[in-house]
Order: structure tokens, then C-alpha cells, then sequence
DNA sequence: GTCTATAACCCGATAGAC
DNA sequence: GTCTATCGGGTTATAGAC
């Protein structure tokens, strides 16, 4: 049935996200999803795809899950892009600052991923820039200049993912939020 | 012996960057570091132990290691800085897009650190951050300009971070140049 | 499609002789 | 301080009844 693999890409989206990939279980994943054995492994071959069906939940969903919440009453594009940001920053404190971004997680936890894996990560890398380079692209047209937008957006992306690294490394807020303060300056600068 | 304690330490530094910690078995370590059960056991408690060990390492080596080498023949304080990232960027190269920041893959890779190892993490960057401070206070004299050179040094780290992680997960430095050539930018308007 | 049982292996850590 | 042997329990994955 396809209630049990959605309970199992549930779990798998919790699990690898609190405690890892390599943290968590077939076990785990069992339990979190109440299923057995022979369901899990009638439903996916190994622990290696549930984690590729996962990227891709989170690639499928973005705009529903983390971009739409995001979004929602903010109309300027580039306060957009600092609303996506502040809502990394509740992830880290809704967590007492111990998980910010799961795909950058689980992108520096496996050194060596499997090519599968490492493309539904960058997949993932690749709509968040997608959506944060069209609300640039939106800023520059108002402001006349030509800029870089994509560039901009991936300099973004580095940017919270530093910053999460940073303050749940430091378990200080003040970290991400120097940062993102940063960040806000050089964008203003380039916009302006 | 002491002999022996460094062989492991040298052994865990290697095998946690490369693979990390999780993926390194004690018979990793030992095989690597050519010492039996016993050996270690009497050297380390446990295997938490020893990365606390490594990262002391590494704290007590980052001017030998990492901020010497780096600054070898570079005078210019802002030059220095981006001739640490720079050297990010040669480790990502000499290692196939793989590896850049061993601290930083380590600080995303455990969700829930023990204190001890969240500290010694900490410390590490506390140790970075205070390098690259340095330099953008010499700067800053030299530009009669009053700057927040920690706060920069911090947005520094958050970049260099960041970056690693999307030139990895792409297999692409250009990632790593587009947001190092962004940080620079910045600087250059912060500092000018 | 779901269940129980278990194979085959690897893990961190320990015991105790030398 | 180093050696061998091993404990107790976890791991992913499979077999085969229902």
C-alpha cells in the first residue's frame, strides 16, 4: 500500500534529519513508521534509497513545505529572501539550535555519497537558488542596474548554511544572525 | 608510549576527516594507526575520547598547520585572509571536491554532540575567527575607518563553510569561487 | 503486502596473560 | 604498555509462511 511507504518517507525525513543518516536505524525507521521488517524492504530494496525517496520529498515539496510558509504576507522580493532565512533561524530555535538545514546536514555528513544521492543533494541546492535568484532578479529590475542574480542567490545559500553551522556549533543565535546581518548589507549594497 | 598515543591521534585526524566519525570503526583506527585493542584502550577510554584528542590537535596546531603555511609570503592583512580561503579551496581540489573543512563536516555531522566535543569544536572556530579578526583590524587601522572586525571575521567563516559545502555537493569549485569572489566584494566596501 | 525469525556481519569495549 | 581472544549487542538485509 502506499500509506506504508508515505509512513516510511515520514520517518525518514525526521529521523535522518534529528539524528543523521548514518544515526539512524532500519530499526528506527521501523518503529517511527510502525511497520516491519518485510514491509520496509517490500517497499524500498535498501536504507540508501528511502534516503534518495527523501531528497526527493524534500525537493518535490519545497515550494508547500518551506518556501510557501515562508513567503506568505511578504511581498518584496528581496524581504523574500531574508523571511526564507528567518525561517531557518526558527528551525534553530524551535530545535534549542541542534538542527538548522537537513539536506546541509546530511550533504557534509556522507563524504563519500553515492552519485545518486549527491544529485538529489544538489538537486535540492538547486531549487532553493532557483526561487532565491527570481526574487533578485525581481529586486534588479526595480532598481536599474544589472546584476548577478544567480550568483547573488548562491552566495545566499552559503551564507545560511555557514550560519546555521555556526550557531548550532556555538549554540548561539547571534551567530547566524551576525551573518545574515551581513548578508543584508551586501545585498543592499548590490541592489541599491 | 607517547609514540603510540600520537600514532592514534595522527590515525583519527586522517580517518575523521576523510570518512568521519561515525564511519570510522575502531579497527580503522587501529589498522591505520598499527596498534592493537589493547593499545588503544589504554590510551583513550573511548573512541570519544580521541576525537576530543583530534580536535585539540588541531586547536593546538592551526597557526603550524593551517594559518602559517597559508600566510607564507603574504603581507597584506586582507590578502591573508583570502589566502586562508584559498587554501580551502586547494584541499578541495588535492581531494576531488571531497573534503574541505574537517571541523566543519564534523560539527554538521553530530546532531547532538556531547558538551565536551561541541566545545572543542567551538573552539576550533573561536580560534579562526580571532586569526581572521586580527587581520581585518590591521586593515581597518590602515582605512581610518571604525569597522567590527569579529563580526566580519565570523561572516568569513560562515562563507568559507558554506562555500565548501556547495563545491562539494555540486563537485563544483565554481561555487566556491562565485561566493568567495562575493565575500570579497564585500569586504572591499566595508573596508574601503 | 505483511508477518516472524534469523542470517551474516560489524560494532565499541573488556579481560587477562605476558 | 602490548598482546590475543572474546563478550554482548547492534547492524543491514533476507527467507519463507501467511
Amino acid at each position: 500500500m502506499n500509506g506504508t511507504r508515505n509512513r516510511i518517507v515520514e520517518a525518514g525525513r525526521e529521523l535522518f534529519a534529528r539524528r543523521g543518516y548514518g544515526a539512524t536505524s532500519l530499526a528506527d525507521l521501523r518503529d517511527a513508521a510502525r511497520v516491519h521488517s518485510g514491509s520496509f524492504y517490500h517497499a524500498f530494496p535498501t536504507k540508501q534509497a528511502l534516503l534518495i525517496a527523501v531528497l526527493e520529498h524534500y525537493r518535490d515539496n519545497i515550494d508547500d513545505r518551506l518556501i510557501g510558509p515562508a513567503w506568505h504576507n511578504v511581498d518584496d522580493p528581496v524581504e523574500r529572501v531574508f523571511a526564507l532565512l528567518a525561517r531557518y533561524r526558527q528551525f534553530l530555535e524551535a530545535s534549542a539550535l541542534m538542527f538548522g538545514c537537513p539536506i546541509g546536514s546530511i550533504a557534509l555528513e556522507l563524504r563519500e555519497p553515492d552519485e545518486a544521492v549527491r544529485a538529489m543533494l544538489a538537486a535540492n541546492f538547486d531549487a532553493w537558488i532557483g526561487r532565491v535568484a527570481t526574487c533578485y532578479e525581481e529586486a534588479a529590475h526595480r532598481s536599474g542596474r544589472p546584476i548577478d542574480a544567480r550568483s547573488l542567490a548562491i552566495f545566499t545559500l552559503t551564507t545560511m548554511e555557514g550560519a546555521v553551522m555556526l550557531a548550532r556549533t556555538f549554540r548561539d543565535l547571534a551567530q547566524f544572525d551576525t551573518a545574515i546581518d551581513a548578508l543584508r548589507a551586501y545585498v543592499r549594497q548590490v541592489l541599491g
